[in-house]
RNA sequence: ACUAACAGAUCUUGA
């Protein structure tokens, strides 16, 4: 009961009164196990409170419940996500010493925290340890590899990944064929983009909104925001609706081309909506405004944000 | 219902 409760306050980011409950949970003679603690642990680390999450963890080792594998793995995923990788690696071999075996999600976790920080030699030498140990890499694996390599400008290793895994058998997901999409978005590939978008439709898969707002934020920033519009008709029409982050790379698009006005229409069309716009949205309005020079309304704008009670960073 | 891969802005990225 109080892990499920735990697990759903941390999932809304409650981690507040999480940890409310798991404080009363022992005063009334239920003790936390060893999820309840990776729970806990994990809602630190998505919140980005590592430190805590590691107050936890030394709580563990001390008078229990002792850490299993999911722990280490989620401790080693939040250093990875806030670019701590020598942390990471450390827990690492922390967790070797103690006893407990790294499997395939310890090593794709670190994989994934050393491609975001370009350092694809030591993805790869993490990669060569994971096979070493004889476990195989898998499609979550290879996704973020490929992601690390088009984020280096290595398009054409990243594209002979995507061969492998395509030889070594299974379908790709929708997750891998939006990484590949996205990339070659980047790269101002967009035809190869649209090519790959069909190809994954005649293979049977859903484009979802992430595919799509790739697309669109790819088209608005090569100059074609016309086309972007038309790939959200299509989107719609395939009952995918835009969503805030769609919306915000069209605004944004707008802007650029010095069309504030016509975002902020669009703007008054997410309302509408019930979408709740963030400081993503009004930065790229307000300064959409400042390059025409109206930082007058760049201010109400400012002001607007602050009344609709989103704080500006 | 304990852990891993995907989309948006501004500023910065120093010999």
């Amino acid at each position: 009961t109080y892990n499920a409760l735990i697990n759903g306050l941390c999932s809304n980011r409650k981690i507040e009164s999480a940890l409310k409950v798991f404080d009363q949970m022992g005063r009334k003679g239920c003790l936390p196990n060893v999820k309840t603690y990776n729970e806990m642990i994990n809602g630190f680390c998505m919140t980005a409170k590592i430190e805590k999450a590691m107050v936890l963890f030394n709580r563990m080792l001390k008078v229990g419940p002792p850490p299993n594998r999911i722990t280490y793995n989620t401790l080693i995923n939040g250093y990875c996500k806030c670019g701590y990788l020598s942390n990471a690696m450390r827990l690492l071999d922390f967790m070797k010493e103690n006893g407990c075996e790294p499997d395939e999600w310890t090593y794709t976790e670190l994989i994934c925290g050393f491609c975001k920080v370009g350092k694809l030699e030591l993805a790869s030498k993490v990669f060569d340890e994971m096979v070493e140990r004889s476990l195989s890499a898998n499609e979550v694996t290879y996704t973020a590899l490929i992601e690390g390599h088009f984020k280096s400008g290595e398009v054409d290793v990243a594209l002979s990944l995507l061969e492998r895994m395509e030889e070594m058998g299974g379908e790709l997901n929708v997750q891998t064929y939006n990484v590949v999409i996205n990339g070659f978005c980047k790269e101002n590939m967009l035809s190869e983009a649209e090519k790959l978008l069909e190809k994954m439709i005649e293979r049977g898969l859903l484009p979802n909104v992430v595919t799509y707002t790739s697309l669109v934020d790819g088209l608005c920033k090569n100059g074609a925001v016309h086309l972007a519009f038309r790939v959200v008709d299509e989107m719609v029409k395939q009952d995918c609706m835009p969503n805030l982050h769609t919306y915000s790379v069209l605004v944004y698009g707008l802007c650029q081309e010095g069309k504030a006005e016509e975002a902020e229409a669009l703007i008054g069309e997410m309302e509408a909506k019930g979408l709740v716009l963030d400081e993503v949205t009004y930065t790229s309005i307000i300064d959409g405004f400042v390059m025409l020079g109206r930082l007058d309304h760049a201010f109400s704008l400012l002001k607007r944000m602050v009344s609709a009670g989103c704080k500006p960073n």
